[in-house]
DNA sequence: TATAAACATTGATATATATCAGCAAATTTA
DNA sequence: TAAATTTGCTGATATATATCAATGTTTATA
């Protein structure tokens, strides 16, 4: 058979930003230019479950917009990771680098597949010098996260393990499933490394969970039965 | 005795920002109108030892800046507080409310004599309007903060309790009071605020790094004696 | 100055949580 | 399909850390 080229492979994915629906809110108040700059520096790709798609420490070349999908986002470490958020549609990565460090402060993988746009910082760095609006959301968006990272480090230095697993299932239905009824797409250990416990103590705590029926719990489904108990729980 | 009414109790420092050497990077570069609009909308303050600069949950009206004195800067509740950074000269306190929430996040009081400049929240915005340097800066400001609430929450979910004190040890001669010998300005509670612990366990802990000549101790004078063992320890 | 209040210290004890070891179930690889 | 690897589960045990109670010490208040 002869060799055919697949041009298809070599070629990004590269529709025009300014007809996507499906903007962060950084984005929405671009110019025209603005756009077609962006659009000329951006990729958007697919990753698959389990993919890295930021690592600590790494070069801070791009930021990435998740358009779908779940990823992590946690710090690394020889003995254990600690998971700072579970981030979906809309998420933006990398913004903590800008003006900063030229390097990722976390890591980040996708728990299910995921389908992002990975734009050029320089890009980024570019608007930043011309377009107020964008800086103002990069602010907002900044202290979002600053918000997020102090429940969480309220959440683990005064919560006991029971608290902090109320807490991520209830995060996991309000914040990321948005339904009382979901399919965790992470293990054990995962729920381990965002509540900062012991994987054999998510066990336990989902079974006494299970038990009291606080939750239904069939293997990776699970269906919040009791709300407010979790809620109480949690505080 | 006639009365007297003494002025100088109704009259704000106003001296004029343009001639202050002192100033936060985030204002290095604003032009002498955005520094004369500063200085109408901003007055020179001095805080007491245990004065409230800031209350969590409380509007956030303005930014304060550290000329001079250390404050700690902390999440509060009920039964206990936690203390985020000990900030000193050139901190900025409030950006993380910035087109994000109109309250302050975390209250801050001063563990020793402050003085510092109080800006008014409007000003603020309206330079984020037309100094792109300014909200670059800022956004630098809040990506600092963040790697240290980051390094925080590793601290405390990752590392034991003498290593947690190491740790603060270490932040206190290095950042904060930069030398190997200090006087303490807070008490042992607030230690224990800072490293998530009981207090006695700091007493116990201080204690032992005492006999084993890491510090000298006395009262509230620490001296490091053996850097790298608690180096060590932090790890 | 006397008294009260807050802070610091110490040892004993209780509790929360991690670790270990062994096994079952599920998933991947050969 | 079988073997191997990972993941999930369970109980027993060890450990880190908090709590409690009592006492000394400093600082604030009457």
């Amino acid at each position: 058979m002869p060799f055919h080229f697949n041009y298809s492979i070599m070629t990004n994915n590269q529709a025009n930003c300014l007809f996507c629906n499906n903007k962060s809110v950084c984005f929405k108040e671009l110019t025209g230019d603005e756009l077609a700059r962006i659009t000329e520096n951006k990729v958007e790709i697919s990753y698959k479950k389990d993919e890295t798609i930021i690592k600590q420490h790494g070069f801070a070349s791009n930021i990435y917009f998740i358009k779908k999908g779940l990823v992590k986002i946690y710090l690394e470490n020889t003995d254990r990771n600690l998971i700072i958020e579970i981030g979906g549609e809309g998420k933006v990565l990398g913004l903590t680098s800008l003006n900063h460090t030229k390097h990722y402060m976390f890591s980040a993988t996708a728990i299910e597949n995921v389908v992002l746009c990975e734009i050029s910082m320089d890009v980024i760095n570019e608007i930043m010098q011309t377009n107020q609006y964008f800086n103002r959301q990069v602010i907002s968006t900044l202290n979002t996260t600053i918000e997020k990272i102090l429940k969480k480090l309220y959440c683990i230095s005064h919560k006991h393990l029971n608290g902090r697993l109320a807490e991520a299932l209830l995060c996991f239905a309000d914040d990321i499933y948005k339904s009382h009824k979901f399919t965790l797409g992470i293990s054990r250990k995962d729920l381990s490394d965002i509540t900062n416990m012991a994987t054999e103590n998510v066990v336990r705590l989902l079974k006494e969970f299970n038990e009291k029926k606080y939750i239904k719990l069939t293997g990776k489904n699970i269906e919040i039965l009791n709300y407010s108990a979790l809620k109480q729980l949690s505080r």
